[in-house]
DNA sequence: AGAACGTACTAATGCGCTTTAGTGAGTGTC
DNA sequence: GACACTCACTAAAGCGCATTAGTACGTTCT
């Protein structure tokens, strides 16, 4: 008798294999493995006979076996490099991350998420998985304007999706010098959206706006702060009427973006932020001052979340469908596992839900 | 030559194996085997010799070869079940897995992380997961009171280390009739910091007391439940005084609860939130009604975060290190997967971080 | 000097699967 | 009735590693 803990940890339970269901259903393994597989080579009799051992016996490959063998791991990889304290609130990655696997668990592909501290050990990581063969291939979030990942994983031939973006730019726009590396990409047209925003400010009589922007050097950063001056121009609104200003996409930094906004000589009447939790510090920020919203300052943030929705007022937002821009990253994914082309596939536009942050800017 | 994305795309980068070692070493296979793995049987020179031909190839051990031979996956899983427009804001898991991984990765192992509807598909995941051979051990989270999961996983024979629960009462404190199956726990003492909440806000006079709490069934919920219960009952206040009511969490639903608690005949003049998010939505449905906090209303978040900092006034809450409970977590599998004995670890005990929405009742 | 032992290595086996190369029985052909 | 040919299946090899059994050589003991 042994001690009682040990003794029920550690049940016998073996796992099935093929031997074991060869046995059972009376044939070689190469046929079982042939009958599980719907290769050719076994009658119709003998491949239903298989299955439903298989079926009993509760029977599931053995990825390690398969992936020996089959050269498929049968795992992408996500890797989210983030300074721990930047982990905040953001509901945007468990979101992306679930869209992500109702494609990829359609196919048996489990997820692998890792998150880091920085590019290097992303980097590193990412050698680490392709040696250790570890996965078929990666997601790759938050590209950078000069990104190393995307030319490190094609040399590596690692399989890769750029999630959101390091896009061509709109068709008529120029072409950028260096085209990224062959490597798929899903991306949304933040510039267009960037304009609707604009579009709704202005149309509000908005002429003074500041954009409180995310992290420099992320693509999509760059895009939208590069897209708001295009429309800026388009209006005849110069860089002291609307203008980016960059943080690292924290509360703190969101609001003393602000603070800075609202001490300037003559400050805006509207902020577009770049994330739900500096749109909903920066709300705070004008409430502590006193500056009502949206009569004075009016707020839009870029993201919706339920923080949009409890602020007092609501926050109007960029709602984009996050969940469904993850699925559509996967199934890129799945179609470059599979041999297909490289492929740039442009997500939903977002829209823009206007609540009451949002109203026509003082009269003065 | 083939179409430019194909070429560059499918690059013969073949991945070193021990045998590409053995050839350059002038040595066996085994040997290679012997010297990168610490085992005996080589000399000093060999191993040193080897171990830098293995690093000059940057050769890492195949996954599936070393799982297949070993036994070891080298991999541990983690699956969320919640519903999919739960997944919300709160900032807690990213920050869970981001302490775990902390600890996982130094010793080279994976985490398997994937996000389900419900706890059916979580158990199938589990012997999916089993099946395969794919993890070498689960973090289970979100226990609840009667939860199928420990009871699978240890029939299973999978290594698990529940995170969060089913713990035993405190020293003291009556037994759970139906102690949890055989599994690792690590914990926090919900009701201890339940009573310092309480504390707080009997300190400040407050005698009516509403807590939202969230979801009924999951352990945690129940323990905090409870515990008001009990120090309610050591202060002399009977049910009417206070009281809780279970939500899904949600911020809507937090609103919706906050709503009916002050519609009651005698209010409460202070709400304890299970989590960040309903507190925020609380204090915004008080703000909509005019009712002032903390001059009427004072507010407690359990769990902090970006939140409860960026509000006005912002929340007094529940701060925890749940980075280091991660950790905590990830330490304790780690310690099973070495055939350690079952334990039930206790986290660091959370601390009562007061700011401005709490302070004394109204007069009257 | 031969047995006994320890050291540093090599050879061989197996993990569970996929895949390629057989193999034997049945069918059709002239 | 010997020929090619197909069908349903088995045997065997190999994926990359860990591990066990074996081997060759040098040292020590008696």
């Amino acid at each position: 008798m042994t001690a009682p803990g040990e003794a029920a940890r550690r049940k016998p339970a073996r796992r099935p294999t093929i031997k074991d269901i060869a046995r059972r259903a009376g044939v070689s393994e190469s046929a079982v493995s042939f009958a599980l597989n719907d290769r050719p080579g076994v009658s119709q009799d003998t491949r239903a006979r298989v299955r439903r051992v298989a079926e009993e016996l509760g029977w599931q490959a053995s990825s390690a076996a398969r992936a020996l063998s089959g050269e498929r791991a049968g795992c992408a990889g996500l890797v989210l490099a983030r300074p721990a304290q930047t982990l905040g609130v953001e509901s945007f990655f468990l979101q992306l991350v679930s869209g992500i696997q109702e494609v990829l668990s359609a196919r048996k592909i489990a997820l692998l998420f890792q998150v880091v501290e920085d590019l290097d050990t992303e980097c590193a990581l990412y050698r680490r998985w392709w040696a250790e063969g570890r996965v078929d291939g990666v997601l790759v979030v938050d590209p950078r304007t000069e990104d190393p990942r995307p030319g490190l994983l094609a040399s590596l031939g690692l399989p890769a999706v750029v999630v959101g973006g390091l896009a061509t730019h709109p068709p008529g726009g120029p072409q950028p010098a260096a085209a990224h590396p062959p490597l798929s990409t899903v991306w949304a047209d933040d510039a267009k959206a960037m304009a609707r925003v604009l579009d709704h400010l202005y149309g509000l009589g908005h002429r003074r706006i500041a954009h409180v922007a995310g992290m420099p050097g992320l693509a999509h950063t760059e895009r939208r702060i590069r897209s708001l001056r295009t429309e800026a121009d388009l209006r005849g609104l110069d860089e002291r009427q609307v203008r980016s200003v960059t943080t690292d996409y924290s509360d703190a930094e969101g609001a003393e973006a602000t603070r800075r906004i609202l001490d300037a000589a003559e400050p805006p009447t509207a902020i577009i932020y770049d994330n739900d939790v500096m749109a909903v510090a920066g709300a705070s920020v004008a409430a502590g001052r006193g500056i009502p919203v949206p009569a004075r300052l009016s707020i839009v943030a870029w993201d919706d979340s339920a923080l949009c929705r409890v602020t007092h007022p609501r926050l109007t937002a960029l709602v984009r469908d996050t969940p469904g821009f993850g699925r559509l990253a996967a199934q890129e994914l799945l179609a470059v596992l599979d041999g297909g082309p490289l492929r740039t596939v442009e997500g939903e536009l977002p829209h823009l839900e206007a609540r009451e942050s949002t109203g026509a800017p003082p009269a003065g």
